[in-house]
RNA sequence: GCGGGUGUAGCUCAAUGGUAGAGCGCUAGCCUUCCAAGCUAGUUACGUGAGUUCGAUUCUCAUCACCCGCUCCA
């Protein structure tokens, strides 16, 4: 079976994944809405990474900072002078530049494109005789910048707003609370701050589902460390990135490291773990050594001191942050993808099957009456069941049918209830991959079931 | 944003300058004791706006959305 982004995008319609956002207007580029299947999917899958990189860690602290921030914090960072890009088209060939690469990739070049306007850098390009890399003739359009954070603004009186802009990255979120988490925790370095949540970016760019959105979740974990012990802990967090997706039921094979060749200006060490999409090769997640540069910047914005001291030496100091960074929408997308399977069975029909780990199924377990008669006893389970699990009930249409629907949203356990259940209050459970069945009595069903959904 | 393509039920498709059908799905009923059975009934669509025309889902233009490529990145 080959698969592509179509079957993916399909099944999350047809069963309630995934829909457009704004579907009854058309839908709007880029945005998705999680349905009743998957947020529940979602949710398990950043509760499953809160568990591991918060529940499971004592030096680990999570945080859930709100996403406007005072504008003076995207000065620190860098984003409002350089998270806008100097972009051209070729009218020739009509592909589209940055015009920063273009000059950096110009043999010969003198000059740091970051540090010039856009006027300097077209005479730049108009005096060295630049080309299209693509097509070879000069014919570029002015330049255009174009920035990539949501501007919105504060206030209620026009002509008295302040601009503010929707986060394009969370890690900001942990700088700034660096010393409150450190403080109140009573943390010792080295000790990480977790967060979760929403970023905003104003990209023109094709989506490819799930994978580029305009608004994503990402879920990041920023440890802050001794300078020396630093590239340590950025491979430790490499070997912590990987262990965490595959036992999510990413196969290795479908995963690679990849390191930058191009290091952003604050980094000193930066690496990737991609996962191989329906649309080849891509980015998961970051890990990145920033040394001590965020904590620096945000001391000299605002004034305050972001030094550690460690009470055990009295050694005073800025710490170093290794950054590991992943998108829960995109890690999503990468285990719906990594767990669909068209199975052929005996007798040559198919079912599709969503081979998702237990602990992230959207339903843990599914009740089936096999008569509709058997519907109080149904309730009676499900009612018993619901307690510690997400439950589907179904009593429409043929068992197998029944069966194919809870495969689709890659439900582990059906609960079938029968006529010898009304006698000895025992029922059938089936298991979603193998398709083998036992008989349980109710009573053991949450205990069974429990062991084999944990994460 | 640029170039190319597409737009008809929930999904996959069909037909037509005179206002649309099928299969699957879904709902209800009958039947049925564990992997998409059957029968009956029901359900839902021409992306939006303008133009040509007696009449447009069909032709033209615009617009919107989506897909492929450029580009970008978590």
């Amino acid at each position: 079976m080959k698969l592509t982004m179509d079957k993916i995008v399909n099944l999350c319609k047809t069963r309630g994944f995934v829909f457009p956002g704004s579907d009854i207007y058309g839908g709007f580029a880029n945005t998705w809405d999680f349905g009743p299947i998957g947020v529940e999917l979602k949710n398990n899958i950043k509760r499953a990474w809160w568990k591991r990189f918060v529940q499971e860690n004592d030096n680990s602290f999570g945080v859930d900072a709100a996403i406007l921030m005072n504008p003076r914090v995207w000065d620190a960072s860098g984003h409002t002078s350089s998270f806008s890009d100097p972009k051209m088209d070729c009218r020739n060939c009509k592909t589209r530049h940055r015009a920063d690469n273009i000059i950096e990739n110009f043999k010969g070049c003198d000059v740091i494109p970051d540090q010039m306007t856009n006027a300097e850098m077209e005479q730049y390009i108009a005096d060295h005789d630049i080309k299209c890399p693509n097509c070879g003739k000069r014919d570029w359009t002015p330049i255009r910048t174009f920035n990539l954070m949501f501007a919105t603004s504060r206030g209620t009186v026009d002509g008295d707003k302040d601009v503010v802009y929707l986060r394009p990255e969370t890690a900001q979120g942990e700088y700034v609370n660096f010393l409150n988490v450190q403080r109140t925790a009573r943390a010792k370095v080295p000790f990480g701050i977790a967060q979760i949540g929403k970023s905003f970016r104003n990209e023109i760019t094709p989506g490819n589902f799930l994978f580029r959105t305009v608004e994503f979740e990402q879920m990041e974990h920023q440890l802050f460390c001794k300078e020396e012990s630093a590239f340590d802990h950025y491979e430790e967090y490499k070997k912590r990135a990987w262990d965490f997706v595959t036992d999510l039921g990413l196969k290795a094979e479908h995963l690679r490291f990849h390191d930058h060749d191009k290091l952003a200006h604050y980094a000193k060490a930066a690496c990737d773990i991609q996962y191989l999409f329906p649309i080849g090769w891509q980015e998961l997640n970051g890990i990145h050594h920033r040394s001590d540069w965020d904590l620096s910047r945000h001391e000299e914005f605002s004034g305050k001191s972001m030094q550690y001291l460690d009470p055990v030496t009295n050694e005073r100091y800025t710490p170093s942050v290794v950054e590991y960074s992943i998108g829960a929408d995109r890690l999503t997308l990468a285990l719906m993808c990594e767990a669909y399977d068209e199975e052929v069975l005996e007798g040559g029909d198919t079912r599709i099957v969503m081979h998702l780990h237990p602990a992230i199924a959207p339903y843990k377990v599914a009740v089936l009456p096999l008569q509709k008669n058997m519907s109080e006893k149904g309730h009676e389970v499900l009612n018993k069941l619901n307690k510690y699990f997400m439950c589907s009930y179904d009593e429409a249409g043929s068992i197998g049918k029944r069966y194919r629907r809870q495969d689709e949203i890659g439900t582990p356990f059906c609960v079938t209830i029968d006529f010898d259940t009304l006698e000895d209050n025992t029922v059938t459970i089936r298991e979603r991959d193998s398709m083998e069945q036992i008989r349980l009595p109710i009573d053991k069903l949450v205990e069974y079931i429990s062991e084999r959904v944990a994460f």
